[in-house]
DNA sequence: TGACTACAAATTGTCAACAATCATACACAA
DNA sequence: TTGTGTATGATTGTTGACAATTTGTAGTCA
């Protein structure tokens, strides 16, 4: 973001956006677990704030479906079902698809080299066995491949769809995927875009998600 | 919903929810045309509350995309230039693509049979040249494909990408489409739902929003 | 012992006042 | 006249305190 020497804007984002970011990255983590309840007073403590700018973030993450909120008892962190992870994945599906197409549409080649960097860090992460940097990875991966396609829409919904992926990998980190099908998976869809075939990214795609909700719903929903 | 005699929760919803709906509908049909700023003490003034509850709701909106936020100037109304009636719709595509999948894997008999109640408000709006009404129920229209695909996720990506419809419809008020054409396209749809053909459903979707985003950006981008 | 009632603590929902920042108008000098 | 600097007014950002509601606990009575 910005060439060196380009003169950007002072104003740096509202309070309540850093504060969003914030309990974002908490929540895709782990560090508030699905069901844990938002204590206001404590987090505001934490953060330095009061508990307004600490009101208006959380309002955000509830328009995100991240949180929920109960009347007079408090917000808590969305608890993901089977059927949630079903319906994250397609929702996923639609939102990539078009990103996609989009990327098809525009550059392909630069999009297929700024995945083909992405991707080298997951064969690193898979080569070490390292499986949680696999997992970044491979989120990296999809934020990478939304963001390419430059709709500030697609963006924003995949945002909130991969942090709610990261609370599924979280909630069932038990059983992850081989690693060695994980690669060459995301290896099928840059090459796909390098090669511009759009049937062929299509399927890939549709392949690799199929496969995702298979392996993640196989046994032992997360819990209700 | 809630058939009669069904207990409710007496619980409604929070006050930044309910003023976060009314300040949607506002800006969705021009009550406050884009790049409206969103005066707090006034607005707080007219729901009869004060700038605490008003400020979490207008965060929600922010989250949504619908306001944009400068730090210590205020919140603004987003305006809609040319490149973001493409982006809409693009999304709209993706969307509703989804949508459509996973009606024709249910129940697309029922589902047609909702959506042809919806169309027949449609004919009816375009009998008697109500322009207007007719817009109105092409929004439901497509609401209710999303709804009938029971997906939490598509739903609520959509809600906000047809209020942004509704706003591209009202800055460029002067040139509707044919109404004959529109109703055709629906019916289209219904008609491909009721068949559960996945390939022409598919393919009367996609040339329906093409032709309603080239329509729309013919000439005079809403501004810039 | 069990159930119901009343109380108390803690948490959320709301508000009004204070501090910080920006836009506008005006005076003044070059 | 043009540009700069200042003062003023208004609006946003933030805070701490107060009101409303729920939950847990203790106590009483059948």
């Amino acid at each position: 973001m910005g060439q060196p020497g380009e003169l950007e804007p002072v104003n740096r984002e509202s309070t309540a956006a850093i504060i969003a970011d914030q309990l974002r990255s908490a929540i895709m983590y782990g560090t508030f677990p699905p069901g844990t309840q938002m204590a206001e007073a404590e987090l505001a403590g934490k953060f330095g704030v009061s508990r307004g700018p600490l009101r208006e973030a959380m309002q955000r993450l509830v328009q995100e479906g991240l949180l929920h909120s109960e009347r007079h008892r408090g917000l808590f962190v969305t608890t993901l079902d089977v059927d949630d992870v079903h319906d994250i994945y397609m929702a996923r599906t639609g939102v990539e698809r078009a990103a996609c197409l989009l990327i098809l549409r525009t550059d392909p080649k630069e999009a297929a080299e700024r995945l083909g960097e992405v991707h080298a860090r997951m064969v690193g992460a898979a080569g070490i066995g390292d499986l949680r940097a696999l997992g970044n990875a491979d989120l990296v991966f999809h934020e990478t491949l939304v963001e390419l396609a430059g709709s500030a829409r697609l963006e924003r919904m995949a945002r909130t769809l991969l942090i709610e992926t990261r609370m599924c990998m979280t909630a069932l980190e038990k059983k992850y995927r081989d690693p060695v099908d994980l690669v060459g998976e995301h290896r099928a869809i840059v090459d796909a875009i390098q090669a511009a075939d759009e049937e062929r990214l299509l399927e890939v795609l549709d392949a690799h998600m199929a496969d995702a909700v298979a392996r993640l719903s196989t046994d032992a929903a997360p819990e209700s």
